[in-house]
DNA sequence: GCCAACGTTGGC
DNA sequence: GCCAACGTTGGC
């Protein structure tokens, strides 16, 4: 089993959206980014998902998720009114995927970016590294349980 | 294949 | 709102 962070910006989509979603679970859909596709595309069922607040205040991790539906074409692809409508992708070669995810448990304290930035455990997080745009990431299993442990005592 | 222009992300 | 970082596009 393997562990990844997935960003999302709370005015769009927070993690209580997805705590209120229809059996707690949504398809995470509408990434646009072939070095995230693939990551998606990595993701096994069972894996587990920190949900990362993006362009928010704090901007920090959330909550934890987790993957119940393996990649699958996002229908958004081919929606000509949707934002992530992509001309140039087909059903029969469909070019963006999408994961189902499935609400764990909200973290009862949200472990800042700032915190995560003062943790000597996270220092090699790819979240943390300068310029890092990218909205699906890997996590190691260390990284993964350090985050939990803080965002459930609050240190 | 190079690279300038442009668009987007996301922290500040 | 600004801007650095970085991905993508398209002319050559």
């Amino acid at each position: 089993m393997r562990y990844w962070l997935t960003k999302t910006e709370p005015t769009t989509f927070s993690f209580d959206d997805l705590l209120r979603a229809p059996r707690k679970t949504t398809g995470w859909d509408g990434v646009r980014n072939y070095q995230a596709r693939n990551f998606l595309r990595e993701m096994k069922k069972g894996d587990a998902v920190l949900v990362y607040h993006s362009n928010a205040d704090p901007k920090a991790v959330v909550g934890i998720a987790e993957v119940v539906r393996e990649a699958y074409p996002d229908p958004t692809q081919f929606d000509r009114k949707d934002d992530h409508y992509d001309p140039d992708s087909s059903p029969d070669d469909p070019r963006w995927f999408q994961v189902d995810v499935r609400a764990v448990e909200k973290l009862s304290s949200p472990v800042t970016l700032e915190q995560m930035k003062l943790s000597k455990e996270l220092r090699g997080m790819p979240l943390l590294q300068r310029g890092n745009r990218l909205s699906v990431l890997p996590v190691s299993e260390a990284e993964f349980h350090a985050i939990v442990r803080m965002g459930k005592s609050g240190a």
